[in-house]
DNA sequence: CTGTTAGCGCCTTCAC
DNA sequence: GTGAAGGCGCTAACAG
């Protein structure tokens, strides 16, 4: 075994197959073809490679041609279902363009978020989503300023094309569904909390309008005290859920949980009520978890569509609305 | 604002600052002091630099360097808190190193395992960390054919240097606690079920080791039945342990788990039961999950130490055993 | 059909 | 204190 401590270069596959280093790149790229290069010589090539077990060097080929090959993301964590699923759709998107992916998370730090940004563009990433963060725009700029494209994933910014999950729309079905549970069970349908997430995210937001607008539907107007979004942190809402729990003596028919940390938090909070605590209250949540389909209470829970959103921001680089900032819609599913 | 296409060079920067590229690259990479560049041109060079937006091109300074900066890891998924605790940390630890992290999931396929490996190979990173995958020897025969530093992360190998999970041990402790519930609650202690993972996999066989083991500490050997391991998919564990109780006509005392994945089947069937049945059982399993914590029934859960196993493996490539491979084993966590 | 040449952007001796 | 020159590994004109 060959225990050489430099790696092999195309010069070296010339030198040993006595061919010129034009004609081994030529070669290895499978232009040969084109360039009219006889298959004898080509495969001789291809064999000396092979023994020497070449593999090309990105990082050249990368400075020559001015593109790295590499697809970058960033994203807060991946331990929930929803940006795990946007990690894997993003590599498995990215493998089928032949670009690496690189994706990594910032715990929703800003200081992480800038350096990361600021390292995968040194990295010379092809383009950059970004997903989960706390503000977008200071990064889209950094990327502007770089020359490279990127796209704001399921959070909309005034600085970059943006593609998010229909948040107000799968709200209002969620709620819609959640309504006709109570209703069935003969439970009120205007005794609720919603908590979890934070209150000026965009997601927060377009939820509750979504809460709210099919709520009035059905004649119902709930007091700002129903609504209590301070963080992603599932010790948050296991507090806020307590909190009102012993406020009210009781659970609230209808629960509706701002994101999977929070049902996570909740899900404490709940394990220490009665069987018969839990047949009184339905839960709604955003996103989804498989652990959390098997409670022992009512929970209906919305799946984002990562793999629409990956998709549908891939052709936006591709077809890259320059200068402009359009805002993409995809629609989620109810689980 | 500029819009300049091409990204500044230091050549840009240069020009504007009236100084030369050496100066210029001296200056940023902070070796301006040693060099005895007057102050007054370290910090004009500093501010045009700021002002053109300039970033330095990891690209041409890894080829020039022959060091990318790269850091990478591959591992099937991060649709669990094990996986995706070994991605965070790797990632916090690299930027701590100032590396930028590149991590790749592979859904256990090998012909992926394969091509993402090589693809990190052409990416010049700087090593590799091997998690999850099916086997690791071809992986790490790769990384040593192209000279990269690699490290297998929770699985041995023969080629390359490991860092595994305690199993046995943690398995020992945990079947112990299960035991000792199983006599609190007047259950018996010879009727398990032991479901989920690989046969073949190390960390499979260490545990039913370690399981054996404390279960013979207390008088009991276990038949073949006992033992169902056929896969990672929650599906096939529900099957698994559906098909169980059916023979049975009733839960065994003792269930355990081997593996997330198999706990997240076992939750589907364990929802169809009633609470007496859950009474009746005790589980224990690996690893963790935050919302399994918080079911209906009795469960134990082992966490391992994710920090620990990135940890010691970076150190490992720091203090490379060149040529040997040694085997490190790291204590696991109850809860 | 194949070889020569000139950089991609950066860093590092070595002169001045 | 600062500048000039060479080369990391690769590719894409151009010449032969």
């Amino acid at each position: 075994m060959k225990t050489t401590k430099r790696k092999p270069t195309i010069y070296d596959i010339a030198m040993v197959s006595a061919a010129s280093p034009t004609t081994v790149s030529m070669v290895l790229n499978g232009q040969w073809k084109k360039h009219r290069i006889k298959p004898e010589t080509a495969s001789h090539v291809l064999k000396c490679a092979g023994e020497l077990g070449y593999a090309v060097n990105q990082k050249a080929r990368a400075l020559r041609l001015s593109r790295s090959g590499l697809a970058g993301m960033v994203l807060p964590h991946y331990r929930n279902r929803f940006f795990a699923g946007l990690a894997e759709s993003f590599e498995a998107e990215a493998r089928e363009r032949n670009l690496c992916p690189i994706v990594v998370s910032t715990q929703r730090d800003p200081s992480i978020e800038a350096r990361v940004t600021e390292t995968l563009l040194a990295q010379q990433v092809e383009f950059l989503f970004i997903a989960g963060v706390n503000d977008p725009s200071p990064l889209n700029d950094m990327c502007t300023a770089a020359g490279i494209r990127c796209v704001n994933v399921d959070l909309p910014g005034p600085k970059a094309p943006s593609v998010i999950s229909d948040n107000r729309g799968s709200a209002m079905e969620l709620t819609e569904l959640l309504v006709g549970k109570l209703q069935a069970a003969g439970l009120p349908i205007d005794d609720w909390f919603f908590f979890g997430g934070v209150r000026e995210d965009n997601s927060t937001r377009e939820r509750i309008e979504g809460f709210n607008a099919t709520l009035a539907r059905h004649g119902v107007s709930l007091p700002p005290s129903a609504f209590r979004c301070e963080g992603y942190a599932p010790r948050i809402a296991e507090q806020l859920l307590a909190e009102r729990y012993g406020q009210l003596g009781r659970l609230p028919a209808g629960l509706f949980v701002n994101g999977i940390p929070g049902l996570e938090g909740a899900a404490g909070f709940l394990a220490t009520l009665s069987k018969e605590a839990w047949n009184s209250t339905r839960i709604a949540a955003f996103d989804w978890d498989p652990f959390a389909a098997q409670m022992p209470y009512d929970v209906t829970m919305v799946r984002q569509d990562v793999e629409a959103l990956i998709a549908t921001s891939f052709a936006l680089v591709d077809d890259y609305p320059e200068g402009e900032t359009p805002l993409i819609v995809v629609p989620a599913k109810l689980r």
